[in-house]
DNA sequence: CTTAAGGTTGAAGTTCACTTGAATGTCAAG
DNA sequence: CTTGACATTCAAGTGAACTTCAACCTTAAG
């Protein structure tokens, strides 16, 4: 059992951070020394792995506790296999969209190192526009991360 | 020249959205009609595009600025390259991420799927944690986004 | 006993990306 | 000439995810 300083060190987030979510119901039952103290079973840095990992795959911290194990040993299966799934979906959509943005700026820096010498900046411009596609409808709708 | 409700109704954006950005320096040099009105050039539906794409591949209203042409045609070429091309090790460095997530949400769901009948939740839970390396010693020190 | 390094709390502050509100101006249609 | 849709500004509010602050308690070392 270590206390929160040891926690954070372990997670590399601050004290203040893991109070924090605490506070925002991701840790429950945070057990106490005599002196009131927070006090953790080591499988805590697991559940905060946990989460940080949600969190950089685009979890918001409301999602996350959803899912989460109140209990670590409690899990809901049915809806963390429904989340999971869509979340690989949201995934999968995001690595789409960076591919097009990478193949988008890949195709601008091509264009723009192919700038005849004569030409004028703002004709080159208009050129690179026309020709990735930006200039007739514009946007589709955005699509809304999932809920 | 459109107003700013027309552009708003192309781009799916709200006329506060677009006023927005303007006050963030993302849109330079908004001309005005003689009334006051903003009036904006069929390019500025592509400028918000690009803005809208950059935001949904992970860059910040700020990064995006630094990035983006003050005047359509009148882009600073040796920097904007660079930018670019910086642009894209970024995506590529989230692309790497993305795929490492996907594949650790792939495992968990596997792992999950696979349980033993007869196995408790929480059995199960300790051993998805141990298979994904989460019990060990915890975090990574977590990959700071670019600059 | 004092001090320093930790711990506790609740409340307030910060940044980002917007959204909402209030007061006012513009303009085409009836 | 009024109505309604649209425009303007500036200010304030929102929600997410933290961080910082102030005031206080606990514990080990000198």
């Amino acid at each position: 059992m270590m206390k929160i300083g040891e926690l954070a060190e372990r997670t590399g987030l601050s004290t203040a951070t893991i109070r924090f979510y605490e506070s925002k119901g991701l840790l429950s039952a945070v057990s106490r020394q005599a002196n009131g103290y927070r006090s953790y079973p080591p499988e805590a840095v697991a559940v905060l792995s946990i989460i940080a990992n949600a969190q950089r795959t685009g979890f918001s911290l409301d999602e996350i506790r959803q899912v989460l194990p109140q209990d670590l040993s409690n899990w809901q299966h049915d809806a963390l296999i429904a989340m999971l799934h869509k979340k690989i979906a949201d995934i999968e959509a995001m690595q789409a969209r960076l591919a097009q943005s990478k193949t988008d700026l890949q195709t601008l820096v091509q264009l723009i190192e192919a700038k005849p010498e004569d030409m004028a900046c703002g004709d080159n411009a208009r050129r690179v526009m026309v020709s990735m596609g930006l200039t007739p409808t514009g946007l589709e709708p955005a699509v809304k991360s999932a809920q």
